[in-house]
DNA sequence: CAGTTACGGAACGATCTGGTATCGTAACCC
DNA sequence: GGGTTACGATACCAGATCGTTCCGTAACTG
């Protein structure tokens, strides 16, 4: 659990005497960071707020990190992937599980707060987007992915031919309702999702004929 | 088609002698303004730059707009919404004219680029949300509709039972790639979304569909 | 014609941000 | 204990950006 250094993190030199490094300073900063991310994104989080929010000084954090970016992503690299998938049974009570972690109070950073406060910034900085690629997009992907899989192990549906599009489905269209709506990510709109795209689409068994004839 | 002035922009007094303002000028500044925006994001879009950008002094903009946010959003609201909707007689062949406008080549302030650059601002700026809303979001979703209503007309589907959510499934599949995955939206991609998720989902009875006739 | 205003361009002061340095205190190694 | 380093806090500087102002020139009004 205790992440010592040495993460690609900053220049750290063999010290040998003096006072450690506090590491819990390091979870309550890059936590200060995800918050901020979350509420006001990425172009404008400033190191001096994150600092005050965190109840720390700024050379802390230039302690540890060279600047916002290698903070940001260290927060993110550092931030716990969601628990593994849920196991109800059916493919509609995972997917109803999962819909209930997506819609989750606002009290954590969720990470759906943070993918919209991360967008504009991910096209620029190739680092920060491989952070966000492996420990917000992949961990959601497996987990949509392994309930797929495991309701076509149990015979309940047909193998998903395009796994990844259908994979894609429940955040794009989060992320969708979020960014351009502006509206409310309740149980109510995820449940639509479920009901209305992605059961249909997984039950209803390969379509026509014209359908997949170039594969 | 020409405009003048009075569009909830800034404040112009009712002057009589003197040199008028360029109208021609306005609309190179807008299109610079969507240019840098859909390139590097509202956030670090600069007054200067769009000046610069447009070969006109900052002078220019500030005689005509009270700062960035105003002038984002005209340029908004200037912004020529897409064409109507294709019409080729079938669903297929009209969802797949939609998908070449999407993946249009990147040389005009294309929408999704816009999109992208706005995202991070959508959620602080009400005037920017309800001008990206009106004159980005809503046409998407109209021809769209229109696209899904003309195939029920033709007797080609059954109506769509939640076309809301049928019509959010393409544009918030784009951007998820876009933004998400930083992967390009080019014909392969969209066909799969028709073939592979659109279709599927309104052509697919509940069951047995063997009698689809050939589009 | 004289007066007024827009235009591109440049300069200006004010503000914000990033990153460094400093200070007094506290924690750690030898 | 002596030396070293982290910690929170503050001050400081360099650069970017904003919005304004001024300039010489051009265009329009009366």
């Amino acid at each position: 659990m205790s992440i010592s250094e040495g993460d690609g993190r900053a220049v750290e030199g063999d010290r040998h005497g003096g006072r450690h490094l506090d590491a819990s300073r390091d979870a309550v900063l890059c936590d200060a960071a995800l918050r901020l991310l979350a509420q006001i994104g990425y172009d404008r989080l400033t190191v001096d707020a994150i600092a005050t929010s965190a109840g720390a000084g700024k050379a802390t954090i230039y302690r540890r990190w060279s600047g916002k970016a290698e903070l940001v992503v260290d927060a993110l690299l550092r931030h716990k992937p969601h628990p593994v998938a849920p196991d109800t049974g059916s493919l509609r009570g995972d997917l109803r599980e999962l819909a209930l972690r997506a819609s989750a109070p606002t009290g954590q950073p969720l990470d759906s707060s943070v993918m919209v406060g991360l967008a504009s910034a991910l096209p620029r900085d190739p680092d920060l987007r491989a952070a966000f690629e492996e420990r917000l997009v992949a961990p959601h992907r497996r987990v949509l992915a392994a309930v797929f899989e495991r309701a076509v192990a149990r015979g309940e549906i047909a193998p998903v031919a395009n796994l990844d599009l259908v994979v894609s489905l429940i955040p794009a269209l989060v992320l969708y309702r979020l960014l351009v709506q502006t509206q409310e990510v309740d149980p109510t709109f995820v449940e639509s999702i479920i009901e209305g795209v992605i059961l249909p689409l997984v039950l209803a068994g390969p379509v026509s004929l014209q359908s997949t004839p170039t594969y």
